[in-house]
DNA sequence: GTCTATAATCAGATAGAC
DNA sequence: GTCTATCTGATTATAGAC
């Protein structure tokens, strides 16, 4: 009884810390890099001792890759299902929106995947072979078929949604460029819908669609 | 006489010597990034001995700006001017062939270009101030004209040439993802042409133009 | 101009006290 | 479980011989 009452306690503690120095990495490695960030730096921010960082995860690269694990989970977790039943206008819009609000609410987990592939994907190589393919093949498959059914133009799905990946993603990754090209501090609220509505304008037009505030 | 001589023997050795530290940091920073990139890890590649490489740039700092720098001016001189009395469709369809060119001609440019942006852009916050903001004014204003003319359908012109950067970069930033999702070691020759095909024909019917290929 | 040897610094990791 | 003190290795930069 005692050992459970005490385990449990240490429990909360041990996942609020880990909670804790995970978002405090992620910080620092979108900050400066994996190599550019210390574990000093980590644990600073994290405000606990250095070995504690060290007593929880193993090693810096440990860490690393349990930080890039937490964003694929958060990935995975948000990009829905599509069929061939459904309305492409519909469906692409809602990616389009989707995937704009995630650039909007965690710039740096997109920023910190960005950085990951630039470098060669060294530790997520297996993902992107596994369940990133089968997502992409899916939706390639549920485009073609839409195309042969006649809701759209006959234009390439892979291709397509790569255009969905970078539009979408360019907001959150270089972000310091476009608020320094738009001459701004941060994005305002109304940002996020203005940008949706500009990319489906010409993404679904791109495709043969009418995008929803432009229809009637 | 002989100091001429001398000096143009010893400016030719110089300029080479340069040209290779700037090929090799290049490389090594766009693999490891700036704080993993070691400088003896650029002597080996530029097969000189590490001490010269600090003989030439006078830290690691200056060396990593002096090829950012190489890559701006790269840039610039690839970006062509456009007029209102261009024709959009042409104009669009070539900056299209040209991003896509660069992207599989000079992949670590625009990786490395993309790392600094992603760091918040602590190196080239100036450049991106100036010439960068002032080449996009210029090309927002001719697109502002053209749908004013009533060559184009009203869309942000801002949001236009961030998807016509973002959507071509991918190929280049992102390489390893995308080879690995379409199965392959490496980009074929045929590609270049087949992306700037699919990429124009969405982004110019988006905007209400007939990509060439389909003209007629 | 070129290169060897070395100084000075800082990082990740660990041992061991509490 | 937590934290202080320390070890080991690597890195940038420099001093000085050639």
């Amino acid at each position: 009884m005692n050992k459970t009452a005490k385990s449990s306690k240490t429990g909360a503690i041990r996942t609020r810390n880990t909670r804790n120095i995970l978002v405090a990495a992620e910080h620092e490695f979108v900050l400066y890099g994996y190599k550019g960030t210390s574990m000093q730096a980590i644990a600073d921010r994290a405000q606990l001792p250095k070995a504690n960082i060290l007593y929880y995860f193993k090693s810096k690269e440990k860490l690393y890759i349990a930080v890039i694990e937490g964003i694929l989970e958060l990935w995975k977790a948000v990009f829905g299902e599509i069929k061939e039943e459904d309305d492409p206008a519909e469906e692409l819009e809602r990616f389009i929106r989707v995937k704009i609000d995630m650039s909007f609410k965690h710039p740096r987990a997109s920023k910190l995947f960005a950085m990951e592939i630039i470098l060669g994907a060294p530790h997520i190589e297996n993902y992107i072979k596994t369940d990133m393919r089968s997502w992409l093949m899916e939706k390639c498959h549920v485009i073609t078929r839409w195309i042969e059914l006649g809701k759209m133009e006959p234009i390439d799905p892979m291709q397509l949604i790569f255009m969905l990946w970078s539009s979408t993603q360019h907001y959150a990754d270089f972000d310091t460029q476009v608020l320094i090209l738009m001459d701004r501090k941060s994005y305002k609220p109304t940002d996020k819908e203005q940008i949706s509505r500009a990319l489906s304008e010409i993404i679904l037009r791109g495709c043969g669609l009418v995008p929803s505030h432009l229809k009637k």
